[in-house]
DNA sequence: ATCCCTCGAGTTCA
DNA sequence: CTCGAGGGAT
């Protein structure tokens, strides 16, 4: 959590002002506006800062704090109904000690040996209920504050996948008979949210934050045409009746839902102890992504009804049931510098130091802010509060700062003007976004560049990675990428932590990488624009490293993918002084890349792979190797044009959705083999 | 001139 | 993985 020190009463008293007010206008909008200004996991962060203050300093507590109240309001719009029966919500628990304490509680109010429990996906929605009549659907109510909601019949109505009657099919023939209140999520699926954002964005509209928000804000049209335009959805998970003897387990109350006509959650399961939850709930959490609805936990539900009515209400919350929430993908923290970093071509990229955050799982310490411009945008100061994410699960990000959280102390980043390893100007192109040293020897620059050379993709020297680079520069022992060959493993091992074996390995890793595939060589050079594929399209083009060497701008741009900017760098890079003995050098010390051979076997010619996720057998970059061996091309983004994208473990989202919408054919590890072996 | 596709560059943490 | 810019098709 942001703050390490204790702050002073006077502080914590300011802090907790801000904090309620900013939460207290994020409920007003949620409720009221069904309007989201913060994400419920920014929220909840917020909250827990307020909890963890008001907890330091008890006297602060206030009666209107939101951690001692809970409440909301139905929309103005529309008529408001109280529910039968409240819709209540459920308590949390975040791990196994939590979820074991659950069960020991419940364990210990009804001691029956044949306790068993129904599990299922809790889907990111909007909570509803639908009363039938006699089986013909009467009214459509949303949660509200849990006990009075919104009337919204006529929007429910246009949903398909809400039944006008039930089913009169169903086994349970009583439940067609008198009141039945089916509870359910509506939702609107991740595909055809990426789909309207698509189409937005073509038009040039402002994009819908995310599919929960998307789907409250279809709810609250006046206009059921416009929601029946929208691609919405509701997944029962409830059925209640006077009479609650006609359903006595779960089990069975999910079987009669599907009879009557609604979605349930597939994964929805019955388990007979408290460790298959458990397996099954941490099973689903890698999963999820793999489901076309967000969800942020499981619900746990007893399964027997009549046990589940015996152990009542606490508070807001049933006592039978409890929410196992997976760890938030967002949360806050505070920025504690901001600080630039001096990149291989000399591009300078600001990134934020924040008070660590744990976020999904992992403690996150460091976001970049891309340049200038992001942090102009978001306006994000040192001292600012600010909401993090994990973009595409892996990648920490600053969404947005909390502008009505800043005290006053905050300061203003400006980008530095000199380059902060060798004072050199910092320039910039016109409309370019990027910030850049100009100078070309740059100790940052040559250290980055000599990383990119050893680095996987590029030369791979086995046991040199960014640490040892570090310290062979550091000690003076090279200058440059070529003075790697001239190293003497005497020399290696009189430095602190390598010892006479592993300086003797060093160099024989070394030795090895002396006779490169020339597309690897190209690349490992590090000319601007130059990357693994147009060091591919240039060494075949050209065959070797003369022949590029001497090839006019003109001749390099007829390359295929290669144009007139791509060109000029790649001669520009051949004609400067310093690259030629370089160059030079390399060839001295006897290191000269291998022409490469053209493949015969074409069986893949024409085919264009994108992979995505991890694969188990082959590492990603031998089945691209075995792919364009056979001449197939190996993209990193999914388009029309692509054929197959392998999917491996944990696959991206962005491109399995992507593959869906063009019809692109999937293909997992054992069907990529096969392509590669028939 | 405009759109779509592809590639390069920079990036975090375990 | 995402962003933005270069290349090429239309």
């Amino acid at each position: 959590m942001p703050s390490n020190s204790k702050p002073t009463k006077a502080a914590a008293a300011q802090r907790i002002t801000k904090l309620k007010e900013l939460i207290g206008k994020y409920r007003y909008e949620y409720h009221v506006n069904n309007k989201s200004i913060l994400s419920e996991a920014a929220a909840d962060s917020l909250k827990h800062e307020l909890s963890q203050l008001e907890e330091l300093y008890p006297e602060l507590i206030t009666a209107d704090s939101p951690t001692q109240r809970v409440a909301g309001e139905p929309l103005p719009e529309f008529s408001s109904y109280e529910h039968k029966w409240p819709m209540l919500s459920l308590n949390d628990v975040f791990d196994e000690t939590e979820l074991k304490a659950w069960e020991d509680r419940i364990a210990k109010l009804i001691p029956d040996k044949d306790m068993s429990y129904f599990v299922d996906i809790k889907m990111d929605g909007l909570a509803c209920s639908l009363i039938y009549e006699n089986g013909e659907l009467v009214r459509g109510v949303t949660r509200g504050d849990g006990y009075v909601g919104e009337d919204v019949t006529h929007n429910v109505r246009t949903l398909e996948s809400i039944p006008l009657n039930l089913h009169k099919g169903v086994t349970n023939k009583e439940l067609l008979k008198g009141y039945t209140e089916i509870r359910g999520e509506i939702v609107m699926y991740k595909d055809d949210f990426a789909k309207l954002n698509q189409q937005r964005k073509k038009d040039g509209l402002e994009l819908f934050a995310n599919p929960r928000n998307l789907a409250a804000g279809t709810m609250r049209q006046l206009d059921p045409s416009l929601i029946a335009a929208r691609p919405l959805h509701f997944h029962a998970y409830d059925l209640l009746r006077e009479n609650r003897e006609d359903i006595s387990t779960n089990e069975l109350c999910y079987g009669y839902l599907k009879e009557l006509g609604f979605i349930i959650n597939q994964q929805a399961a019955r388990k007979k102890d408290i460790n298959s939850v458990l397996s099954y709930a941490l099973d689903w959490e890698e999963k999820r992504q793999s489901l076309n609805f967000n969800t942020d936990g499981m619900v746990i539900k007893v399964n027997n009804r009549g046990q589940f009515e015996r152990l009542g209400v606490v508070g807001k919350a049933p006592r039978g049931a409890i929410a196992y929430k997976y760890p938030a993908e967002q949360a806050t923290t505070k920025v504690r510098d901001i600080q630039v970093n001096v990149g291989r071509t000399g591009a300078v990229t600001p990134f934020a130091v924040l008070e660590p955050v744990t976020i999904a799982g992992t403690t996150v310490q460091m976001a970049t802010l891309h340049n200038g411009g992001e942090i102009k945008r978001k306006d994000i100061r040192i001292g600012d509060s600010v909401i993090v994410q994990k973009a595409g699960d892996i990648i920490p990000e600053v969404v947005e700062s909390l502008k009505s959280l800043r005290s006053g102390s905050e300061k203003v980043f400006k980008m530095p003007t000199k380059c902060p390893e060798c004072d050199s100007a910092l320039t910039k192109k016109e409309d370019e976004a990027v910030l850049r040293c100009s100078n070309l020897s740059c100790p940052a620059r040559t250290h980055r560049q000599l990383e990119h050379f050893v680095s996987r993709g590029a030369l791979d020297i086995d046991g040199v990675g960014e640490r040892v680079v570090k310290t062979f520069l550091d000690e003076g022992l090279i200058a440059d990428s070529a003075d790697l060959f001239k190293l003497r493993a005497e020399q290696i091992s009189q430095l602190e932590g390598f010892k006479d074996k592993s300086a003797e390995n060093i160099i024989k890793a070394i030795e090895a990488v002396k006779n490169p595939p020339l597309d690897r060589f190209l690349f490992a050079l590090g000319i601007r624009h130059v990357g693994i594929q147009t060091a591919r399209d240039l060494a075949n083009a050209f065959g070797d490293l003369d022949s590029l060497r001497e090839a006019t701008v003109d001749e390099l741009a007829e390359v295929e993918g290669v144009g007139e900017i791509v060109a000029e760098s790649i001669a520009a890079w051949f004609i400067d002084e310093e690259n030629q003995q370089l160059l030079a050098k390399f060839a001295g010390l006897g290191v000269a890349p291998q022409r490469v051979e053209v493949s015969r076997d074409d069986r893949l010619s024409g085919k264009t792979f994108v992979i995505t996720g991890t694969l188990e057998g082959l590492a990603r970059e031998e089945a691209e190797e075995k792919i364009r061996a056979l001449g197939g091309k190996v993209s990193s983004s999914v388009s029309a044009k692509t054929n197959y994208l392998v999917v491996g473990d944990n696959p991206g989202e962005n491109k399995l959705s992507q593959a869906k919408e063009h019809y692109i054919k999937i293909v997992d590890e054992s069907e990529l083999q096969e392509l590669l072996r028939s």
